[in-house]
DNA sequence: TGTACATCAGTGAACGCGCGTTCACTGATGTAC
DNA sequence: TGTACATCAGTGAACGCGCGTTCACTGATGTAC
């Protein structure tokens, strides 16, 4: 049986690395994936990836961006489909959980990637984009009453709620269990 | 200035090298980590290792089993001065956050190290020692009515609450602030 | 239509690197007589 | 007390490995005249 390596280059050299990437992503650890291999999984010499990225850590960062979209986009189809409120707010979360665990590696590469947090050492130094926006949602779901520093709070709650389970998962210490991972998600936490 | 490279060789270079893994586990990361710096630092040659340990997986098992004590000790101490109840589960919480941001790369070895777990493939497939415990733990929170699912859910939300703020504090995602992580902590759950 | 030239994506060989591991060895220590 | 020997922790050189990156190159493609 031969090694079915399929190639991924037909015409942009670049698209098709990032999308060799993603899918070595798949099978392999963020430490184990080389310029190398992406390279001869398309089929082409190492050095002719640096005609696209001026080296390894560009390609890394590609693939990222374009975790990014995924995941966002899983999110906004999550929000949209439930129609929003409490149900929103939980499809958002479990759209969270299931693009870690169907992406595990893509996942971590992302969570390392320090590029889109704020820029300026602001007032809340490290926070970041993410939690901005889930703060946001979270205050749709609190009463009106609520203070900035419990929707602060709150927000980060849930967050911790879905990375925890998605990391548990995907090292291994809580079965990959679908009804398991909705059923916490739901839990009242108010 | 000349590298102050403190020597741990003093007797048991068993236990030194262990010293010295774990030193270096707070300045390094996990995959950076090498065989032959732990030798380096204690002033051994690389092959002197072998005599200790069968390969580098050996030495790292023993770093992990190190944490583990570590980490039990620490909760188990938090148990103790809280006084139980609800103040000791969040403590037992909290000790585990710190543990964790007190020791990144150690505490990132452990969870991916799958040593402890259920060694057979029972009813709860990759369920491990440490749910079990935590779950015993929920039960004595909980309204002595609840369910077998109530109380392995809560235990699972528990567990995800402080994995998740540990993993988004040390991926940088989350500032570290003990004030922010103990109030998330202590925010009623039911 | 044909020729000269520039462009530039991709090649393949080579570089230095640090790694985990192996191997024959040395030299200090303890034991037997 | 002295000598012969076994033990064994640690040495240092060497191995093969795959990596990221560099470099002079080739050869296809398009453009100018």
């Amino acid at each position: 049986m031969k090694s079915k390596k399929r190639s991924y280059h037909h015409g942009d050299l670049r698209a098709s690395l990032v999308a060799a990437g993603l899918d070595l992503l798949k099978k392999r650890t963020v430490d184990d994936l080389s310029l190398r291999e992406v390279a001869r999984s398309v089929d082409v010499s190492a050095a002719a990836v640096y005609r696209h990225f001026s080296d390894k850590e560009a390609l890394l960062n590609a693939l990222c961006e374009e975790g990014r979209v995924m995941l966002a986009e899983a999110q906004r189809k999550a929000m949209a489909a439930s129609g929003g409120g409490q149900k929103g707010f939980d499809a958002t979360g479990l759209a969270y959980v299931r693009f870690a665990l169907a992406n595990p590696s893509l996942f971590r590469l992302m969570i390392k990637s320090q590029l889109p947090d704020t820029p300026s050492e602001a007032d809340t130094p490290t926070e970041n984009v993410a939690i901005q926006e889930l703060r946001s949602n979270v205050a749709a779901i609190l009463p009106k009453n609520a203070t900035a520093r419990q929707r602060q709070l709150r927000a980060i709650l849930a967050w911790s709620i879905v990375h925890g389970i998605a990391m548990l998962v995907l090292d291994g210490r809580l079965p990959h269990d679908e009804k398991m991972i909705e059923a916490v998600i739901r839990l009242p936490i108010i």
